[in-house]
DNA sequence: CGTGTTCTATTTGTCATACATAACTACATT
DNA sequence: AATGTAGTTATGTATGACAAATAGAACACG
């Protein structure tokens, strides 16, 4: 287990409050912490996912695990029922909390998937996400061509501007990430909406890796043309068609990036 | 809020403890209720997944909640720590918890799956559980046909054979349900195996709704034996098309019990 | 010697209470 | 009117005590 630096006890007066306000650089997760329970999440959830903590380790005893992270068993605790729910960890009494096997975790959660790419992700991690892309973005686009509102394909169409009128990467990434949000809302199936953490996640390593030489980062404009107009048109089979050639492409992009990481 | 009937301080001694092992008809879903803290978590989740709590509304005070639910403030805060990392509810100070809108609910969630079909399945429900098989299992075939390993084969064969010589429902249910878990895992992505809580929920209500008349329930085995061949022989594209067809004919079958309902 | 049983130590689970902190309200001050 | 300031209230955190479960030791017994 890590020392882990003070914290509580020994903050003098109340200097500057660790806001630990993380901005994140293409992706979205402002997740401030303003918990201390928030704190204990984020610090274990890392520590696990990243597996310095091995599946099968058992956690120390909930006393002196609180006393190290300089917070309370209260606090503690309840973030580790947060841990727990996500599949990372179980404890049962006397035994102890122990890390779950791999094959538990919540592989889908928002926090499991940013805790994965905090540390530059593996590129086989990066194929994996590249697959649930393939296999998801294209039947949304085929869905939704089916039954999104006129409101939702506004709201596509305001993405696809905002793209195109983008002049920096930041603004690119924001309108990118919206539209592939707007194609999923448009499905207009719930199921199918919880699946955008992956579409984030994967969309961010994306900006992550390729930031390094695409300065022609419009490229894909196109691409996103053709599924905007199928949509309107309602055209399910040319949606989802367009949007395979343009996670395709993406593929082969990232892909390409990742070999040099 | 409910009144929720007292549990904890009229207990005599110790009688019989409300482990309310419950076991489901066809479904998975033991989670016996060892903690009050899990019991808490069940109930209120139940409550807002069903709409009884709606999105906004806010949620009494914790202690108040506490003493309605015959529990500590501290069970209370643990259990809602859960729900509050499955995005049903959000809570701050001052303002209190409220019930976050839908659109951030986790619902690939297993446990937010299963309260959602705890009470029958409305049939738009059902009609989004079968599209999600329909995008997911023909996908995880053709992945499991180029990956899978000879080990994970054999696993899903040995589930063949179990769908093959099952005598009753629930055995049937139980291989029927290992096998489309096998096919999952030998996708070797492990984003991919979490989407099993949906699978299962889908497979789950299915058994539940054609439960009537389904005497006839091994008519899909030769389905299954498609997808297996084609796993064996490693033909990605005759597994999603084997999957395909047996997905799209459960389709059939369970929309036409669904609105019989 | 092996096997089943009881006991005990240890750890999580739960409770109760007190206080800290944030956010909203209302009032006061300039 | 704008701004600051104090009070109110619910969540957040800390602490100490006890209940309950159970792994593992100690033990009795065949």
């Amino acid at each position: 287990m890590p020392p882990s630096q003070p914290k509580r006890k020994p903050e003098p007066p109340s200097n500057v409050r660790p806001l630990t306000k993380r901005v994140a650089n293409g992706r979205v997760r402002p997740i401030a912490i303003r918990n201390l329970q928030g704190q204990v999440v984020q610090e274990l959830g890392r520590l696990i996912v990243n597996g310095e903590l091995e599946p099968g380790e058992g956690l120390p005893r909930e006393e002196l695990l609180a006393e190290r992270m300089n917070v309370s068993r209260t606090a503690l605790r309840e973030g580790m029922k947060v841990l727990a729910a996500k599949g990372l960890i179980e404890s049962r009494q006397k035994t102890g909390a122990r890390v779950r096997d791999t094959i538990h975790w919540n592989h889908l959660d928002a926090d499991v998937l940013a805790w994965r790419c905090a540390s530059m992700p593996t590129e086989d991690f990066v194929e994996k996400l590249v697959e649930m892309r393939e296999i998801i973005e294209p039947a949304a686009a085929a869905a939704a061509a089916r039954r999104r509102s006129d409101e939702q394909l506004a709201q596509i169409e305001a993405a696809y501007h905002a793209m195109a009128a983008a002049k920096t990467l930041d603004q690119w990434a924001e309108a990118d990430l919206a539209f592939h949000e707007g194609v999923l809302h448009a499905t207009n199936n719930e199921l199918m909406i919880s699946l955008f953490s992956v579409v984030e996640t994967a969309l961010g390593t994306y900006f992550v890796l390729s930031a390094q030489t695409a300065s022609d980062f419009r490229y894909s404009l196109p691409y996103h043309k053709k599924v905007l107009d199928a949509l309107h048109r309602r055209q399910p089979e040319v949606a989802r068609e367009a949007m395979n050639k343009m996670v395709a492409d993406s593929r082969s992009n990232i892909l390409r990036h990742a070999k040099k990481a």
